[in-house]
DNA sequence: CGAAGTCTTGAAGAGCTTCAATACGCGTGG
DNA sequence: CCACGCGTATTGAAGCTCTTCAAGACTTCG
């Protein structure tokens, strides 16, 4: 990737949320990405089998993590925004156990896995940093899977709404608790582990309680304090504190 | 940890599934423990909260992470088996998003962070298998979560079964398809998300259909290829293959 | 303007929860 | 050795949340 190019802004913003990182740090990164590409939505990025040679951060769009049974039943296990690395994981783990799909069209830069190993080698503090980075991602999953296990349907979708929230203002991508949500609603089903009908029947509820509407892919959230109470919300799971790492 | 001691057999054992370790790699972790110490069931590692300075490894017996919600509910989000790093998170994390309990009564040995620094700081390979052992932990509460979201009651049951059967057989902890499980049903309850009466119910149902049996405490699945089919069970997620990480 | 996808609503039914009671297992004390 | 008590397991029955099936309305786009 060129010097001087800004687009790993998002990136650096989420990083930068976590800890202090150094020049040194910041330019073998810059480095070692190559140049953006755009997707379209629908598209994958890697499928499960795979063994991707490099890993992907998003610099726009929505992406989500996902699996399918041999059945057919569908899980979205994560969802990606910009200024997230979609796929570090691949890079320790070498073989894709889920899919990767984009949600939205998306702007992705790639990094080599050598050029991975190469920071691990000679940079253990931006190393520390990366780990962090999955391990927040793996922390997300563990609220999600507390919610599919114990909180009801409408509290799962304000859980849901809310963590957006929150993830999108730690990124810079919202504007008085509104943000760009463009997925329908058969995506957030398959997030929520329910019917169709009933998720439809969920957001009903939760937009004629005045807590959230959500029209032509934008989501506001009406009364956020409300909205957070309903899905007994601690954010603590995703660690946007500034430490020494 | 004193030199020649082979407590650590499990987790060398663990680590030597996925990748090669150099003797010098053996060396400082050997070094890097602290001495075992006993803990009794229901004992707190750590709550949700905690900074911990020291991490923990399981040399034996069966502890859980978990999360209980201001209502008062609670979802258990992964189980530790002998050989697991059960909060090699707390490291990078730092701050604790959850709690740590022990099921059984553990034999566990402590690593000081500053001692985990240091082999980041100087082993890289090392460092990108730690970070595998907890990336492995992201891909079991993903396929946990899968369950929770998609599976029904008796798939999610017989899911958990046959993956401690093949976790607890990858840790040498089987004999015959039999392993030591004795925890309560309430437990069980608390990781697949059902009451505590239809637990008991969806357990009569693959007992009497002579998939398991499950009493005084020690598990033997009688028919694993019926009981991984009716869960759905692709063991991909556990990653158990050796390559060059 | 028509077609395809998405959203919304109604109604019946399944899966799971809750409430309630009984049975079992095990350690303790009489 | 039996009686008691407590935690755990099991079973019955009613009820609620969510699913499934089905139909109609809205939206977007060629």
């Amino acid at each position: 990737m060129t010097n001087g190019d800004d687009r790993l802004a998002p990136f650096f913003r989420r990083l930068e949320l976590r800890d202090k990182i150094s020049e040194e740090e910041r330019a073998a990164l810059t480095r070692a990405f190559e140049t953006a590409e755009t997707i379209p939505p629908q598209s994958y990025v890697a499928r499960e089998g795979d063994r991707p040679s490099k890993s992907v951060l998003m610099l726009s769009g929505i992406s989500c993590r996902t699996r399918t049974l041999r059945n057919g039943e569908r899980q979205i296990v994560a969802l990606h925004l910009a200024g997230d690395f979609i796929d570090l994981h691949s890079f320790v783990l070498k073989e894709m156990d889920h899919d990767v799909e984009a949600l939205t069209a998306c702007t992705i830069v790639r990094v080599p896995h050598e050029e991975l190993e190469r920071i691990t080698e000679r940079l253990p503090h931006l190393t520390r940093l990366l780990w962090l980075l999955t391990l927040i991602d793996a922390g997300i999953i563990r609220e999600w899977a507390v919610g599919l296990g114990v909180r009801s349907a409408v509290q799962r979708m304000a859980h849901l709404f809310y963590e957006l929230l929150t993830r999108m203002r730690a990124g810079g991508l919202t504007s008085d608790n509104t943000f760009s949500f463009p997925v329908p609603q058969t995506t957030l089903k398959d997030i929520l582990g329910l019917s169709a009908v009933h998720t439809n029947r969920t957001l009903m509820d939760l937009r004629s309680r005045g807590l959230l509407s959500w029209e032509k892919g934008v989501v506001t959230i009406l009364d956020p304090d409300r909205l957070r109470d309903e899905a007994l919300f601690d954010e603590t799971y995703l660690h946007l504190h500034r430490e020494r790492r």
